[in-house]
DNA sequence: ACATCGGCGTAACATATGTAACATAGAGAC
DNA sequence: GTCTCTATGTTACATATGTTACGCCGATGT
């Protein structure tokens, strides 16, 4: 076709010389309708082609593709950190913008949260708002031994910086044995409480791996737990202290029949819910609630973001 | 500024997965206006850029170059052939399909036209079309001696490949003395030819340079002109038989006072006025040509232009 | 010679884009 | 504290863009 000259004349005039579409087919004497067809083909022939020149690029492919092949509405990519102990940090500044911009736009009236490491610096993060009327629930029990981050400290800091009204879960993350549990769940207040909870519009929390590094394991377990069994049952990390196997659904163990929190179904009624979460010992784990498609949105790192890619679907 | 991601991500969104900027500001949770300033930004920092994947990009960067620096309407630069042999092909493809849209588009009522191995050429290449009505007129007189390519011929083939009507210029190029130009140039049927013929809209022509290459200096000129003269008289080609020197002024020589055409001043009234000349051996007088503003066109080669862009201004 | 068909121009339209005018809120200066 | 100042959101509007429907014309095949 002897277009290609045309494409490339009508491309420089538009990309490079700024002309409009008209002008350009009045200066090649050519239908506007034309110039509009020679530069979409130029396009898709690869005669102009645009360049990202920034390492971030890749990261924006990435999210897109996490969002095509897990249904997801929001991904964010942040860099991958070369010292992971910055990892918390990444994630906190890039979950702590996207909520920033969420909250900011869309104003939900309830958000849930969760705790850890990444929560607690994300909120540190956040530029914050002044929404009195919006309320910071709680969807997990507090924890019962101490750590420096702890559940109660991070809803309070999420209501804090965004001037809104604060609701602690009055409750232990876990039972003490399953009778207890069903006891716990069956009082009117903390049915109210999960009932509410999961009616929140948003949810943000991360994911728990099943390794000393969590601060679940290290302090939001019942004392007698043995990690062993919990592995041998397939679990490969936990969401609102509820632990899942590779598939996503839950493992066969007694702590999942302890656990006070929205049960997984509840969970997935909420709207909009967000996981931060990066770094090599969560992918088992992100791997799992991406596939179970628990999560409407996913905060993580770019090696996280390949190798969910690479592996899932 | 950390709006580098923000760039990234709204270019990506954009140039790749092809969503509308609205479309962008909703899952970013930014403003359209935003995310259209984004987008401008990462056009102009050159986050993003458009790349050209054609050798011909160049040529249309030497054609808005042209425009620009010589005051243009319109350029055309054609890729210079390997084979210098091939140039007057090279640039009969190319004027031909500049004129074929041109006239197409803009059906000028009347076409003058000049005479050269270029013009045969692009008489040639022309796909033509069906005007009755429009007049295409010699804007010079016809060779006295013989030549392959002739000044008659070329008007009556553009007349046939536009089916138009064919006006020829009825006198020799050059009288025979001055007294002869000035008793021709009073016949009242030449007076208004010359009128007529600066009264077209569209004038077609290329460019003489001053050596044995030139068809003009080896079939046009009176038997007993002297070219040394005429270059040590400080021209370095014609126009419409007119001798020029380097600022496109004619030169003060006997041949300029014997040619039978529309004056400079009468050319210059002529709303469109193409040139169409490529080669080493144009250089001199494409260059006096665009210093002295005679085109408000030029098809030319990329060798050519680049000369131009370099030396001319 | 005639019918058909694809390419292109024309016109009209619905959407998308760029921009201006104004409002608002947060940051920094005094 | 109050101020301005800048950056951004809001709204509205003028343009530009992409797309559709339709008709002309020349090319092609029978």
């Amino acid at each position: 076709m002897d277009s290609q000259e045309l494409m490339v004349r009508a491309s420089w005039l538009y990309h490079v010389e700024g002309l409009t579409q008209a002008q350009i087919g009045e200066r090649m004497n050519l239908t506007r309708r034309r110039i509009n067809e020679l530069l979409a083909a130029a396009l898709e022939k690869g005669v102009v082609r645009v360049s990202f020149n920034s390492p971030l690029a890749e990261n924006a492919e990435l999210e897109a593709r996490l969002c095509r092949r897990f249904g997801l509405k929001d991904a964010v990519v942040a860099p991958t950190p070369a010292d992971l102990d910055q990892m918390h940090a990444v994630m906190g500044r890039a979950a702590a913008a996207f909520l920033d911009r969420f909250i900011q736009a869309r104003k939900p009236r309830s958000i849930g949260v969760g705790w850890g490491a990444t929560l607690h610096e994300t909120v540190l993060q956040m530029t914050g708002a002044n929404e009195p009327e919006m309320r910071i629930r709680s969807l997990m029990g507090g924890l019962t031994r101490g750590s420096e981050i702890n559940t109660f400290e991070i809803v309070r800091s999420f209501a804090k910086v965004l001037n809104a009204k604060c609701h602690y879960f009055a409750a232990p993350i876990y039972a003490g044995s399953e009778e207890a549990h069903d006891l716990i769940m069956s009082q009117p207040v903390f049915q109210e409480f999960l009932r509410e909870g999961s009616n929140v519009e948003l949810s943000f929390l991360s994911v728990g791996d099943v390794t000393g590094r969590s601060l679940q394991i290290r302090y939001g377990l019942p004392p007698q737990v043995d990690i062993g069994r919990l592995v041998a049952a397939g679990a490969v990390g936990d969401l609102l202290g509820r632990y899942l196997d590779a598939s996503g659904q839950p493992v066969d163990h007694p702590l999942n029949r302890q656990v006070i929190s929205p049960d997984i179904e509840a969970y997935r009624g909420i709207p909009d819910r967000i996981i931060a979460s990066g770094g090599p010992h969560k992918h088992a784990i992100l791997l799992a609630t991406m596939r179970a498609g628990l999560a409407t949105g996913l905060v993580t790192d770019a090696e996280s973001a390949r190798m969910l890619l690479k592996v899932g679907g």
